[in-house]
DNA sequence: CCAAATTAGTTTGTAATACGTACCATGTCA
DNA sequence: TGACATGGTACGTATTACAAACTAATTTGG
C-alpha cells in the first residue's frame, strides 16, 4: 500500500473499524446502530432526545430504533422522575450481558487489527486518537 | 477527556470520522453508501460483484444503489467487453465532477478534524493508520 | 398566575438501504 | 454437449432515517 495522505488513511481506517464492529453487529444479530445504543447505554440511562444527539440522528428516528431494541429486551422505557414529558431508557439484564458480550469481541477483533503495529505505535495511535477526540469533541 | 484504550479511541475516532463524512454526503444529497460509491468509481470502473465485495454489501444490495445512482446521472453501465452477462460501471461527467466537490469537502472536514495535531503529530497518525491497513488488506 | 411558547416524545408517511431467495443469461469445464 | 458455476436482476421483507403533524408536559413572560 502506498503512503496514503491524512484525509484518505483516516477515511479508509475509519471504514474499515466499523465494518469490523459492524461484523461483530451482525454476528450478534445487530445492526450496527444498535451495537452503538447498547454502548451508550452501558453507563447512562439518558432520554430520547440525548440519545438522538449523542446518535446523530432524528428525534423519530429514535422512536423506532429504541421501539425494536424494547422488543427485543435489550432495553427499557421508564418515565423520568424529573420530567413528566420525558423517558429514561437503561439496558435490561439481557441487555447488559449482550453489551459485554459485544464489547469482548469488539476488543478481540480491534486488537487483532492493530497486531502489525508493535506495542508502542499501539499507544502512540491511541494518544493521538484520543487527542484528536479531545479537539473534535470539544467543539 | 480521559485517556481511552486502543479500542475505544479507535472506534470513537472512526464514529466521529464517518459522521463527518455522512455530513458531507448529505449536504451533497447523498447518502454515506453512495459517497463511498463514487470514491471507488473515481480511479475504477468495476463490475457489480467487485463493487459489492468492495462495499461489503450483497450483490443484490448493489443493484438497488447503482440503480439508484444511474437514475441521478452519477454513474452508467456499460456492457463489459470480456463477458457478455457482466457491466462495467463507470462515473459520468457529472459523477466525477461531484466527485471532486465530494473530495475537497472531504479534505477540508478531515484536515479541520486534525488541526489539533501539530504536524508531526497528523504525519504520525497517517503513518499509522497506513501501516495499520497494510497489516490489515493484506490478510 | 395564566396564556404563550418550548420541549420531549410518538405517529404517520415515504424513501433508501440491505438481505435472502429465486431467477435468467452467459461462460466454463468435463 | 450437458452440467455446473458465475454475473446480474427481480421480488419480498425488515431496518433505518427523515420530515411533518401531533399530544402532553414544562417553562417563561407579562
Amino acid at each position: 500500500m502506498e503512503d496514503l495522505g491524512i484525509v484518505d488513511s483516516l477515511a479508509q481506517l475509519s471504514f474499515l473499524v466499523i465494518g469490523e464492529l459492524g461484523q461483530i453487529a451482525g454476528e450478534n444479530g445487530l445492526s450496527l446502530i444498535q451495537l452503538r445504543l447498547l454502548g451508550v447505554l452501558r453507563d447512562r440511562t439518558p432520554g430520547m432526545r440525548e440519545l438522538a444527539t449523542h446518535l446523530g440522528l432524528d428525534k423519530s428516528s429514535m422512536t423506532g430504533l429504541v421501539d425494536r431494541a424494547e422488543k427485543r429486551g435489550l432495553l427499557r422505557r421508564d418515565p423520568s422522575p424529573h420530567d413528566g414529558r420525558a423517558v429514561q431508557v437503561s439496558l435490561t439484564d439481557e441487555g447488559h450481558q449482550l453489551a459485554r458480550v459485544l464489547s469482548a469481541d469488539a476488543d478481540r477483533r480491534i486488537k487483532a487489527l492493530t497486531e502489525v503495529l508493535t506495542d508502542a505505535q499501539r499507544a502512540q495511535l491511541s494518544r493521538l486518537a484520543s487527542t484528536l477526540l479531545t479537539g473534535a469533541t470539544r467543539i
